[in-house]
DNA sequence: AAAAAAC
């Protein structure tokens, strides 16, 4: 009868320490991989690591329901790797395949097997579009271990006969509900028609729509599921705000937040193409560190432009939703909307790409009058207001009761908008002190997820704590995957990253800004 | 409406 000796224990480390954390070295992985984890720092597995690896090394199919800063990566990486480890590929033969929807996660994947697989024998190919396809061929005829693709490019060479799949025994399709969403799913259909039913099936998703469960019920054999939630760090450390402006006011708004001192290095995201390349164009030429990623620029630059990013040689990267999901940028500052998104759901993926691993992250919108309804959906989505920024020198707008006014007929939009003078636009509260960059957070110590066992508990139940400011920062909850992690989906896990208070810019007028706008 | 993915 001594509880308080367990209450001090708890209280003087942190509540997860009351249960043993799984290591990295109780998973059973084989000399070779651990010592790659082992010196790329990594001691803990994450919840869907810890859960999955030993599954998939017993050769049962995986269901993971895992957003992408969960170290889902690695959790069918380092298995595969295990299993993989004990014989050769023959010739246009590859042993396994990953499906991804995008290039550049394609190339995050293979970059995986890459530093855990360095003291292994193993080859990868990755196999995408853009690139030659000539090369390709040649590296899938010496054989090929781990072969990472894209649907597209994938179901070509195949057509073309220069791929066997065969000897495929370990299938991975991740990301499936951003496959369905792009409408690949036709594609992975036939993907796996070519695969031998005598295989292994891991299939990951952060969500479990009814499409996606008929999916998996479809590809999978008595999977073994594995729901995590989203890393709890993520959630609470993203500061939002909505800026209203003028159209034509919206760059110059833009150049005003990025000049900020807090912003470290940014993406800002756009609708369109051809608005990231004049967005580009205009940042660069306002002497920002800029680059510009989107699907119609060539894959050399798409990959060369991310890793410069990546490497701190750029700044800021103005790019459409090839990157709104999956990639993984460490420790990115800010993110900037400059359009909002069509669709609310893309607002979160959007924004998760920071705030990650327990620092603190920034993610600001930029709207004009019009963007209302979109605005309306982004908030009824995550169940909180964006909160209203000021940027001085920059007139704030009401929202405009007119719809988007559209290729020349503005449809009026008001059929089911009735109630529309009951419920004014959202007053913007110009009466909040000014506040300096968020120097407060900095100086404490970021927010430790807490939450490294917590794993298949139901996520909406989940008590919201207070910070525990007084426990020292660990790095401890990092997986091997994602350096910190990013979000990919949400289900119906909400982010809760607008409690926050509102923050004005205090941004000094630039002389370029007062000489007028180049285009 | 837009973006992504094959040539």
């Amino acid at each position: 009868m001594d509880p308080p000796v367990a209450d001090l224990h708890t209280f003087a480390d942190a509540p997860s320490d009351a249960v043993p954390e799984p290591l990295f070295s109780d998973l059973g992985l084989a000399e070779p991989i651990q010592r790659a984890i082992d010196e790329m720092g990594y001691r803990h597995p994450t919840p869907i690591q810890a859960q999955a690896i030993p599954y998939v090394l017993m050769g049962r199919d995986v269901l993971g329901v895992a957003q992408t800063g969960t170290g889902k990566t690695a959790s069918f990486t380092l298995p595969m790797l295990e299993i993989l480890s004990g014989s050769r590929a023959r010739a246009r033969m590859p042993r396994s395949l990953i499906l991804e929807p995008t290039r550049e996660l394609a190339l995050q994947v293979a970059e995986n097997f890459v530093n855990y697989g360095k003291y292994l024998k193993l080859n990868h190919a990755l196999l995408i579009g853009g690139e030659s396809m000539a090369e390709q061929k040649e590296v899938l005829n010496r054989g090929v271990d781990v072969l990472i693709a894209t649907p597209g490019r994938l179901i070509d060479l195949f057509e073309r006969g220069g791929l066997l799949l065969t000897q495929t025994r370990l299938l991975v399709i991740d990301e499936a509900d951003r496959m369905l969403d792009m409408g690949f799913i036709p594609d992975i259909e036939k993907i796996v028609s070519m695969l031998s039913p005598l295989r292994q099936t891991l299939f990951f998703s952060a969500t479990m729509a009814p499409e996606i469960r008929r999916l998996a019920d479809m590809f999978l054999q008595n999977p073994k599921e594995i729901t995590v939630s989203r890393p709890s760090s993520v959630a609470t450390t993203i500061e939002a705000g909505l800026v209203i402006v003028e159209e034509a006011e919206k760059r110059r708004a833009l150049r005003r937040m990025l000049r900020d001192d807090a912003v470290q290095n940014a993406i800002v995201f756009c609708n369109r193409k051809r608005d990231v390349d004049v967005l580009y164009k205009s940042l660069v030429k306002h002497g920002f560190s800029a680059g510009a990623l989107h699907g119609d620029l060539p894959q050399s630059v798409r990959f060369s432009t991310l890793e410069k990013f990546k490497a701190g040689e750029l700044k800021i990267l103005v790019c459409s939703d090839v990157a709104a999901r999956g990639i993984d940028i460490g420790g990115l500052s800010h993110v900037f909307n400059f359009d909002l998104p069509f669709h609310a759901e893309d607002y979160v993926h959007r924004i998760g790409r920071t705030g990650r691993a327990g620092r603190s992250g920034h993610a600001y919108s930029l709207a004009t009058p019009f963007d209302r309804t979109l605005a309306a959906a982004i908030e009824s989505l995550t169940g909180h207001p964006i909160p209203r920024l000021d940027v001085e020198g920059i007139a704030q707008m009401p929202w405009s009761e007119e719809e988007r006014p559209r290729g020349g007929r503005g449809k009026k939009g008001k059929g089911n908008d009735h109630r529309g003078p009951a419920k004014p636009p959202a007053p913007r509260h110009k009466d909040t002190p000014p506040v300096a960059a968020p120097a407060a957070q900095a100086s404490e110590p970021a927010p430790v997820a807490a939450a490294q066992v917590e794993a298949p508990l139901p996520r909406k139940a989940e008590p919201r704590r207070p910070q525990e400011q007084e426990r020292p920062v660990r790095h401890r909850d990092r997986g091997p995957e994602d350096n910190g992690a990013s979000v990919t989906g949400f289900g119906d896990d909400i982010p809760a990253f607008m409690l926050l208070p509102r923050r004005m810019f205090v941004v000094a007028p630039s002389a370029e800004d007062e000489a007028g706008e180049p285009s």
